[in-house]
DNA sequence: ATTAATTTTTAGCTTTGTCTAAATTTTAAA
DNA sequence: TTTAAAATTTAGACAAAGCTAAAAATTAAT
């Protein structure tokens, strides 16, 4: 894998996110996302043509090659890492992170994202519930999310648990609440946020707002 | 304080080395030390100039301003801070982790600093026992190291001790050697690297190999 | 005190990544 | 289906940071 500019990289990422929602690319939205003129987007495309990241026909629209979409994950998955570092070790609130994350992710050695992963202890997620790619490129499809922000009548599988204190866990297991778990989310109550949930075949309960942001899920 | 390239930066620090060890630098020198040509050099300088940086008279060498001075100590902290964590927390060997600290010095976000320096308690030397400048640009003059690389003859007074265990400070106890203790290396043993020294006025006592690595003095 | 050697600066070019304005192609509409 | 609108590409410029070769200034040496 050769090493490319932080330039080429952000324009690499953004053509990711965008066939995520979009399938084929055009030269305009990418010139959104990236924030540099049309023409700009042009010139970088010919370029990362060149160097076999993408396909592109001119005025056709442009999609990543196999090895442009394994090089968007590696940096997907430095700038995630970076972002759980950021809010588990150093205590940065999860919504202040990105900015710090796009400068860092661009840091090119190998061995740093080997001994930072390690160090976190090979995260699955990040702060916003976003899998990380592992270091073959390979993605959890899944997006993970706090019971509380979960829609109505969705049924999800427990991920995680965020306070993880003795309290908490003992209430979990009065719940039958674990790991793995299939819950339904019944209905919300404005209040004070509680929610009422279906664990497994029992019958349903209300869990407090405190409870319900605690609990990470995959839908 | 305003944002610079990384460029900018490496000259800053590179400027700051040279007047440490030289007084006024000359072009020829920055540009062995920055490893570009000297006309880069002058190019630069004139852009360094131009933002207060340096003072410089053409052919007559130059110097930093005060501010470039504040800013020399500002990516030397970061430097040396990502160092620390690079061998504490990551477990890189601490002769393995300059270049990838020279990419880390340049991330600019103020509160990464803030928090890393907090994370990692605030230390005062770099894994090679360099000072770490706090965030008001100050620093320790003196070079911490280890006393079993103290050269023969020197007097130096302790300021850490790496292995913390009850054994060795019991030990340390034993040979009256706490921090602040003066020490003077008298001779060293070829055979096991043991070290005869003199602590304050008490006579001379011979220490492990094991013990001088892990005693760490101001010189 | 000239001259020779060394150092530094200037001049002119190159590469990246950006821009605006003009030209071209595609898409949509009458 | 011809034309107008929108999107895309090309052309020409610019700033940053580097280069080489030539010119100018300083320093050292006879």
């Amino acid at each position: 894998m050769r090493n490319f500019t932080a330039s080429e990289e952000n324009y690499i990422k953004a053509i990711y996110h965008l066939e995520m929602i979009h399938g084929k690319v055009s030269t305009s939205l990418l010139s959104g996302e990236v924030q540099t003129s049309p023409a700009s987007v042009t010139d970088m495309l010919k370029k990362l043509q060149s160097k076999h990241l993408v396909h592109y026909k001119p005025y056709r629209g442009f999609n990543l090659t196999e090895t442009g979409n394994k090089t968007a994950l590696d940096i997907i998955r430095k700038h995630r890492l970076w972002e759980y570092f950021l809010v588990n070790k150093l205590g940065f609130q999860w919504d202040k992170v990105h900015e710090v994350a796009e400068d860092l992710e661009h840091i090119s050695s190998k061995e740093l994202i080997i001994r930072l992963a390690a160090y976190l202890g090979n995260p699955l997620f990040d702060p916003h519930g976003d899998p990380i790619p592992d270091n073959k490129g390979k993605i959890k499809l899944l997006k993970q999310s706090s019971l509380a922000l979960v829609p109505i009548k969705q049924t999800v599988t427990v991920s995680s648990v965020k306070n993880q204190s003795f309290e908490m866990l003992d209430l979990l297991k009065h719940y039958n609440i674990a790991i793995g778990s299939k819950i339904k989310v019944q209905r919300k109550f404005e209040f004070d946020g509680s929610v009422e949930i279906k664990v497994e075949k029992n019958a349903a309960t209300v869990i407090s707002n405190d409870v319900a942001i605690n609990v990470y899920c995959l839908l």
